[in-house]
DNA sequence: TAGGATGCTGTACATGCGTTCAGTCGCCGA
DNA sequence: TCGGCGACTGAACGCATGTACAGCATCCTA
């Protein structure tokens, strides 16, 4: 036989997406090679056959879930930064990414939640990555009068990437305990709507009155 | 001999602080009965004597965080919750919490940042305790006039304290790419500085001049 | 059409895990 | 003083893990 299953993805690939999903929801550390065999048809010899041991096989879920992550990213290079304190924005810059680029069930969130909140090299190059794009994107509101550097731009463009990451991050306690997904769309709506008029004049100012409409 | 070791505390209180630090590190799966046991100084069985079981265990370092951090909580309680965005604050309610209770080296950051993160049942009594307690500082603004309560308080309320934790939950990766800790003494100036700027006036606000000043 | 390379499997092995158990030591009430 | 009791230990057990190995089937090449 030869190599073709699940489609036309080789047996190699069926693993590593297997492991991919599994890594999301459960951490290498909590999934077995033959757990990701089983759940990729396949046998347990034949994941190391492939990917050596199965750090190999973490080390390239990694690598895969950088480049996927990155092409997304790179698709976003060339737009406004503007657009991310604008009416209508979503709830934050990586639900943006994630709401248009990823299908519904898409287990990379999760893998790039363990990535950020562990220490692998991996998890660095993504959080320096995304605070590059906050950097950015805060010169971007700068430039069009929508904000200030402020006294310390690096420690501004770092907490607006660190709020940003927060809903992220902390998606599953948010929906418990306000009962509704902060990345759904109707808890983005809800989310944005504050976060937004935060933004735009601080505490002390009221959010527009209709639905998820933006600031004059 | 009569379980005392280690100054005063009986064998079973060592071998549950010294599980404390090692989860905090490394979680609860990352560690094995006989390195606790090791750290604490006695033999595996006798963790397993005291606490019936690695899981028996885990629950009770748990349920002591929990009421530790409760009673850090408690004597906050009184206090005026103006305090939050008021010139001379911390980066954060957790942050002034920690600095102010707890040594230099506690793991307790450390398990509580795990809870928040897992799906344990006292993960999710830490975030509902602290929502409420944003919930409440929320509240205190308004009547202070230095906040309103936007369209959705619930939700105003829930985006503090996820920007709150926000600092604590991704510290590590803040600290490699800005260069400072923003849980140190000079990195709580300089992250407190840009959070109440916005906080006050949003993005197109400046920070106030004068070193750690604050808003007139 | 021979033969080597490649995809793939079942079995086996060493290791480390959580847990059990029989037994020792020292304290304390009767 | 003695008998029970709780703290405590070393050794062992069953189990799951990551990995190595020998072998089988299929394909590609010469």
């Amino acid at each position: 036989m030869r190599s073709v299953a699940e489609g036309d993805r080789t047996a190699r690939a069926v693993i590593r997406d297997e492991a991919l999903r599994l890594f999301a929801v459960r951490g290498p550390e909590g999934v077995t090679v033959r757990q990701i065999a089983e759940a990729a048809g396949v046998s347990a010899a034949l994941v190391v056959h492939h990917f050596g041991s199965k750090d190999g096989l973490r080390q390239e879920v990694d690598q895969y879930v950088l480049d996927v992550f990155e092409g997304m990213l790179g698709e976003l290079a060339g737009e406004d930064g503007a657009r991310l304190v604008e009416p209508g924005a979503s709830s934050g810059l990586l639900s943006e990414v994630f709401g248009r680029y990823l299908p519904e069930g898409s287990p990379l969130p999760g893998y790039l939640r363990r990535l950020l909140l562990g220490d692998s090299e991996a998890g660095r190059k993504v959080f320096q990555r995304l605070f590059e794009l906050s950097r950015g994107a805060l010169d971007g509101l700068v430039a069009g009068g929508v904000a200030v550097a402020g006294r310390d731009a690096e420690v501004r463009a770092a907490f607006l990437l660190a709020n940003d990451l927060a809903v992220f991050l902390l998606r599953d306690r948010i929906a418990e305990t306000l009962g509704v997904d902060p990345l759904s769309g109707d808890g983005m709506a809800r989310w944005g709507a504050e976060m937004l008029s935060v933004y735009a004049g601080g505490l002390r100012a009221s959010p527009p009155e209709g639905p998820a409409a933006g600031p004059s």
